[in-house]
RNA sequence: CGCGGGGUAGAGCAGCCAGGUAGCUCGUCGGGCUCAUAACCCGGAGGUCGCAGGUCCGAAUCCUGCCCCCGCAA
């Protein structure tokens, strides 16, 4: 069975290991985006999947419009391929291709969370579970039939990195899974039922007058990245991680209510409080609240501003 | 030449504009108080102020060059 690779972000690398482990060879190839200029230097960075694929010295093919090298795909004459996260949207031409079929690996429960950023609005939304599809790639955006998934519980300790980095292992160990099925014949797929997509995320500043549940998501649905954020006077912050504390104080929403060694940075949400764990301020380095309340830089009863 | 912040004790910061014997909070070490403590009190250690030049009687502070870190935007 001679497998392709379709993926980019850190997030498909286990899985990419995972097959290379199971089946050696017979991963033929591994498809990723091409090098695009990253961070303030804009220096051309290869996608983690490549970095990875080279390592295992698996051939990377790194295509601007996969939908434009169908004569090239047709030329590895492969039975089946494997995308995750790979970044670009596949047409019929490329499906068709491979005998065995396409098959997906998805970050959340399918239906649900159809789209461009599962993990992060889950945590977002609030979800107490997520996890992970494997599912036959069909034009749609991720409408396939499933063939298997995995769950998980979203803990509270949970931001987008760590929950990522779970499923990420999930989806590492059921996809050689789901090959093996594939390869035995054994594959038996499961219609989706009525579900929902949703969008990619972006950086987003703090709303306090939501309820401290609300924020404590937020914060850690958008956290390592593009984060959450806040700010007063001069001061700009990226939220790394906040958790909800009891509240009695009466106060406006986003006042700093509490800004010492003891209590921690403690701020007033529309219903309860969060305690900030974890910020960096702009400019400056990720640092615990501590450290950051060690410097000064706010006191107890300034307020957040209100975003617009 | 996209915009901007910054490199001062183990950590987080102030001091720099108006040069003159390096300060704050935390941590750390020792002692005390206490039934006890992450609480409190007393005391100590720890810094060639990113690097290299320059100006000056004297530079963390002013000038020049270089290195490194970071936020935004792409």
């Amino acid at each position: 069975m001679k497998i392709v690779f379709a993926g980019t972000p850190e997030f498909a690398v286990p899985p990419l290991q995972a097959i290379k482990e199971a089946y050696g060879e017979d991963l033929a190839a591994v498809i990723t985006q091409p090098d695009r200029p990253q961070g303030r230097k804009g220096v051309l960075t290869p996608p983690p999947v490549k970095e990875e694929a080279e390592r295992l010295g698996i051939p990377v093919l790194q295509f601007a419009r996969i939908r434009d090298q169908v004569s090239e795909l047709a030329g590895l004459h492969a039975d089946l391929m494997v995308t995750c996260a790979y970044g670009q949207i596949l047409t019929q031409e490329v499906l068709d291709l491979f005998p065995m079929g396409v098959w997906n690996i998805h970050a959340s429960l399918l239906p649900a969370y159809r789209g461009a950023a599962p993990i992060a609005r889950a945590l977002i939304d609030g979800e107490r579970e997520t996890g992970i599809t494997i599912m036959k790639t069909e034009l749609g955006l991720d409408t396939g039939d499933m063939l298997l998934s995995a769950r998980t519980p979203i803990y509270d300790s949970d931001d987008c990195g760590t929950l990522e980095e779970r499923l990420s292992r999930m989806a590492a160990e059921r996809i050689v899974e789901a090959l093996d099925l594939i390869g035995q014949g054994k594959a038996v797929l499961r219609k989706q039922g009525e579900g929902f997509t949703c969008k990619k995320v972006e950086r987003t500043e703090v709303d306090f007058s939501k309820s401290a549940r609300e924020v404590s998501c937020l914060i850690r649905g958008l956290s390592p990245a593009p984060f959450a954020y806040a700010r007063t006077g001069g001061l700009t912050l990226n939220f790394w991680f906040a958790e909800e504390v009891p509240c009695e104080v009466d106060a406006p929403a986003g006042t700093v209510i509490a800004a010492s060694a003891k209590e921690g940075l403690v701020v007033k949400c529309g219903e309860g409080a969060v305690s900030i764990v974890e910020l960096q301020p702009a400019g400056g380095r990720r640092m615990s609240a501590r450290d950051f309340l060690n410097g000064r830089k706010i006191q107890k009863g300034v307020r957040f501003d209100q975003p617009v």
